[in-house]
DNA sequence: TTCATTCTTCAACTACTCATGAAACGTTGA
DNA sequence: TCAACGTTTCATGAGTAGTTGAAGAATGAA
């Protein structure tokens, strides 16, 4: 996936009514949802909601299918899958904390950090201390 | 992973610099790199730097230590992991192509689609058309 | 102490994204 | 043919993000 693609899609999922729309979408699967519905169920005006949808799918997350006299919007599995695995693979490298991370679905390194038993096993930074000043 | 985190984190990697700030990063790991190396190979002027850090550190994508004059910024994997993981979890709640698509790092329903020979192995909608007339 | 270096913060500006409502478009059924 | 419906497109305005250059803070060497 090219950089530039993944930087759309990203940039269409950094928005909180668009990550709703996916997360509404992704269970109805191929079948989708008219524009119609999506609207009623997100609470969202028709320009608004078509706006995000023309941005999703822009991105190639989302495709669209006219049936009868409503357009139904579905998911594109393989976009997503794509960006993911950018993030995981192009921009990562694979760094194994990530991987395991991603696994676990939360900072595996988190309870080392915790225990301060292996330094080496939790090769981030400590991010605890919110930035202020920086001790040296 | 809270949703508001994930926002935060995507939204900080939807851009060009920020991106590319990831993936420099990334290979050094915990190491990092000081702020002034990092505005000299991504010929960025320091504010700018300064400023596309700190959107990343507050997203919790990396951390930053200082160390006698400069500031060393180093890639957060478990920040980065929770992100995909949430994509992948919470947001396309592991869905199977998505799943398959990001281990194999493409598409894996492109070569059936092409193919046109199993329609209900290619569960997306089709999506080579750019939109356009939305055929009925 | 003074000065150079490194980095951050600030203000001002531009460009972009988002929200809204009105209008337009295409399809459907009477 | 025409009204109803579902949807998109457009114009407008508000808010936010990004860029730039200057100023300021922290640090270490002379």
């Amino acid at each position: 996936m090219k950089q530039s693609k993944a930087l759309s899609a990203l940039q269409a999922l950094a928005n909180e009514d668009r990550l709703a729309l996916v997360r509404l979408l992704v269970p109805h699967g191929a079948d989708g949802l008219a524009a119609g519905e999506i609207a009623r169920q997100m609470g969202l005006s028709a320009s608004r909601l078509s706006f995000h949808l023309a941005q999703l799918e822009q991105a190639g997350l989302v495709g669209a299918r006219k049936v009868a006299r409503n357009v139904i919007y579905a998911i594109d599995a393989g976009g997503l899958g794509e960006t993911i695995a950018f993030l995981l693979t192009d921009c990562c490298l694979e760094h194994p904390e990530v991987v395991a991370c991603c696994r676990h679905g939360r900072a595996v390194a988190a309870p080392v950090i915790e225990a301060a038993s292996t330094p080496e096993a939790a090769p981030t930074v400590p991010q605890d201390a919110p930035r202020a000043p920086l001790e040296s």
